[in-house]
DNA sequence: AGGTTAGTAATTTTT
DNA sequence: TTACTAACCT
């Protein structure tokens, strides 16, 4: 190939062209935040196509999101100036379920399986456990759950869990339970997320002629996010790279943050003992934000050890900017208004608030935020909030349309059975599930074997029977009048809508709104199963993006976005670093912690506002907090101080101590003198008490209030009885 | 059968 | 504080 470079690599810098024209063999790319690594992964694709390497059904690539999988593929064809087709490109999950299919006999599944989601697994795992015997308040379903995800991210089917891998959770039955939740899964016709690949990789680990299929196929291999894989997802690839070994992963580790959903670092910080002879290019440049902010960035995540070491320089002339700034305040209260203030000030300057984001650590902090906007008149938009495929409607309607599609469903027939209330309680949902045990059938055939016996009262009986000649009625009628009729119909029939049409709660209205929504997109797609098939895996969201709005969300979800103001509230210790993760995960935890900082950081193109507050209400009352470590991680010389100062904390490495003060023009007028984080005094004190109010007393505990007389208080403590007590003793609750 | 109440637990969630 | 679940009452 010794032609003038195409346009396409012209326009790459050094580093990036390297890593597109490095065809052969094992390729890690090491792409630093805003390096341009979508870019380099797009060409790197189309450049494969161009160069004549090969045909494009002959490369795999794999990305964790649909939204990159979307990206990669409108970003191919505009490069190749027409759309391509018959690509394996897709999400692990897509992809896996596709090769499944192909093969599903061999996991003894038919090819038609259903995709359980989250809800179905619990669901399902609950009704295993219960079968079994387990006290599920001892054991609760979801540490269970926990468990079998864990195994299933490892490759681990129920024969291959070894003793070393056991868990003690219910007194060692969880590997028993595991493969009787298996089981239970075949028998319907179903997997859950984690089989769709454990299922593939135990395929190509053990049957050559199978994984023999699948080297022929793909030539090339290419892998986003590879610091977010799991073990299984790493077998996975390993097996179908084994052969040509070219395979390119690009990842970056300080970016690894779901270690807690399976991922493991490792994967990436062993690429070279993985696949030998690899070649690693480093994406240095960044292009996206500021020098100060880069620099913050990059030396807060220096001290993490297990990396592999990068350092993000300014790619762009005009790099310099404003410092990032860490802003101390009383309460999170203040802290809202703070950056409610600082927003106010941006969109005057004229910075757009779709610019404009706010980024935490948990999902229960956006609601401070959120008030806050709204009292300023600030539109904005949670982002990861309840998904349109998760509302309750969206999902008893979907139940319906699965258990119209594939009778054997039994799920989703015992999701709606009584959704509208159609009378069956507990004596009739018992006696269905004896006769589907009994005749070894489905729920839906026991239903049918219910209503011509006499086990159940006459009314629910004939209700049943309405319903399963409705089941019937419709999936006759899908051929002749078309799916998306066809859903409306069951909706109305079944009377589903009329349930949401009575209901008088407020939601009610924008559940029927969501029931249309969902008629309508069923016309997008050719057939019901298909819809059925896109929705389980694909659970868009069709976030309301359009329109000036301020985002807010968690870290995690603003991995792979930017903006040009973030905030970034709460640096706090116990709430980031988060305690809990602290408290499981000890040192490698807190590093992830840290990776989630730098993720956080370098989402800003031009300012970062970093803050946290000396109080904070967690779960009603009042708690005193201490600066998050990170803070004090901050190279001191690349930020800038705001409020009041804070004492150096015994855990802080820089031992760097807040500067300046008094400048905000937010913090409330008290205390000026001691250091906010020493005071004791809680900041709404127990003003005006009134009969009936719920109370808080440091001796006497928990108790409500029975009667006031001038500041003496007549209280019912629920564990020390009634006492009368001076109202400053006292706190709301 | 179904609604009410008391008790309990509480991050992050790409598919 | 809220949200969810499991016993409890009608």
């Amino acid at each position: 190939m010794s032609l003038p470079s195409p346009d396409y690599l012209a326009k790459l810098n050094p580093e990036q062209r390297a890593a597109v024209e490095t065809l052969d063999g094992p390729l890690l790319v090491l792409a630093g935040a805003g390096t341009g690594k979508t870019r380099v992964l797009t060409t790197r694709f189309a450049h494969l196509l161009l160069s004549g390497r090969c045909q494009p059904h002959q490369i795999l690539a794999v990305t964790f999101t649909n939204k990159a999988a979307r990206e990669m593929r409108e970003r191919v064809g505009a490069i190749l100036g027409r759309p391509v087709e018959g690509l394996w490109l897709g999400t692990f999950h897509a992809l896996a379920a596709r090769m499944l299919r192909r093969h599903a006999e061999m996991a003894g599944l038919r090819s038609d399986f259903t995709i359980l989601d989250a809800d179905d697994q619990a669901r399902l795992l609950k009704q295993v456990m219960d079968g079994a015997g387990v006290d599920l308040k001892r054991w609760p379903p979801n540490g269970l759950m926990a468990v079998i995800q864990r195994w299933k991210d490892r490759g681990l089917t129920p024969e291959r869990v070894t003793a070393a891998e056991a868990s003690d959770y219910a007194n060692g039955r969880a590997v028993a339970l595991y493969g009787a939740y298996q089981a239970r899964l075949k028998q319907l016709n179903a997997c859950d997320f984690g089989d769709l690949l454990l299922h593939v990789t135990e395929l190509l680990r053990t049957d050559e002629e199978v994984l023999g299929r699948y080297h022929r196929l793909f030539h090339y291999i290419l892998v986003d996010e590879y610091q977010d894989t799991n073990l299984v997802q790493y077998l996975w690839l390993r097996l179908l790279a084994q052969a040509r070994k070219n395979i390119c992963c690009v990842g970056d580790d300080d970016q690894s943050i779901y270690s807690w959903r399976g991922a493991e670092i490792e994967n990436i910080l062993r690429f070279e003992k993985d696949f030998p002879g690899a070649t690693i290019v480093r994406l240095e440049s960044n292009y996206r934000s500021t020098r100060p902010i880069l620099a913050a960035a990059s030396g807060l995540i220096a001290k993490n050890e297990g990396r592999l070491g990068k350092t993000l320089r300014p790619g762009r002339n005009d790099a310099h900017g404003e410092k990032v700034r860490v802003v101390s305040l009383w309460d999170s209260e203040e802290e809202a208004r703070m950056v409610g203030g600082r927003i106010e000030e941006a969109k005057r300057d004229g910075v757009s608030l779709s610019e404009v984001a706010i980024l935490v650590r948990a999902g229960f902090q956006t609601r401070a935020f959120e008030e806050r906007l709204i009292t300023l008149g600030l539109p904005y938009r949670v982002v990861g909030g309840a998904k349109f495929y998760e509302r309750q409607e969206v999902r008893d309607a979907m139940a319906y349309f699965r258990a119209t599609v594939q009778p054997a469903d039994d799920l989703a027939f015992e999701r709606i059975v009584n959704v509208p209330k159609r009378g069956l309680g507990d004596t009739a949902m018992a006696a269905m599930h004896r006769l589907a045990r009994e005749h070894r059938c489905s729920l839906r055939e026991a239903a049918q074997r219910l209503t011509e016996s006499q086990d159940i009262r006459p009314r629910p009986r004939a209700a049943l029977r309405e319903l399963l000649e409705g089941f019937a009625r419709w999936s006759a009628a899908l051929e002749r009048d078309g799916h998306v009729v066809v859903a409306a119909q069951i909706l109305d029939e079944s009377g589903y809508t009329e349930m949401w049409r009575q209901d008088k709660s407020p939601e009610a209205a924008g559940r029927l709104d969501n029931l249309k929504e969902l008629v309508r997109a069923l016309s997008d797609f050719a057939s019901m199963p298909a819809f059925l098939e896109h929705v389980a895996l694909v659970m868009e969201n069709d976030e309301n993006a359009e329109g000036e709005r301020v985002s807010l969300m968690t870290l995690h979800a603003a991995k792979g976005l930017e903006f040009d103001w973030v905030f970034l509230p709460g640096w706090e210790e116990g709430l980031f670093p988060s305690q809990r993760s602290l408290d499981e995960g000890g040192a490698k935890s807190l590093e992830e912690e840290r990776r989630l900082a730098y993720v956080g950081i370098t989402r800003a193109r031009k300012r970062c506002f970093v803050s946290h507050a000396a109080n904070r209400r967690i779960y009603g009352n009042w708690t005193a907090s201490i600066p998050s470590r990170f803070i004090g991680e901050l190279p001191p010389d690349e930020v800038e101080f705001e409020g009041e100062q804070a004492r150096a904390q015994p855990g802080w490495s820089g031992g760097s101590v807040f500067a300046g003060g008094a400048l905000t023009g937010y913090r409330a007028p008290r205390l000026i003198d001691a250091p906010a984080w020493e005071v004791q005094e809680r900041p709404k004190p127990g003003a005006s008490i009134a009969v009936g109010e719920r109370v808080f007393h440091q001796k006497f505990g928990y108790g409500r209030v029975t009667a006031v007389e001038d500041d003496k208080l007549d209280i019912a403590f629920e564990k020390a009885g009634p006492k009368r007590v001076l109202d400053r003793f006292v706190e709301k609750v």
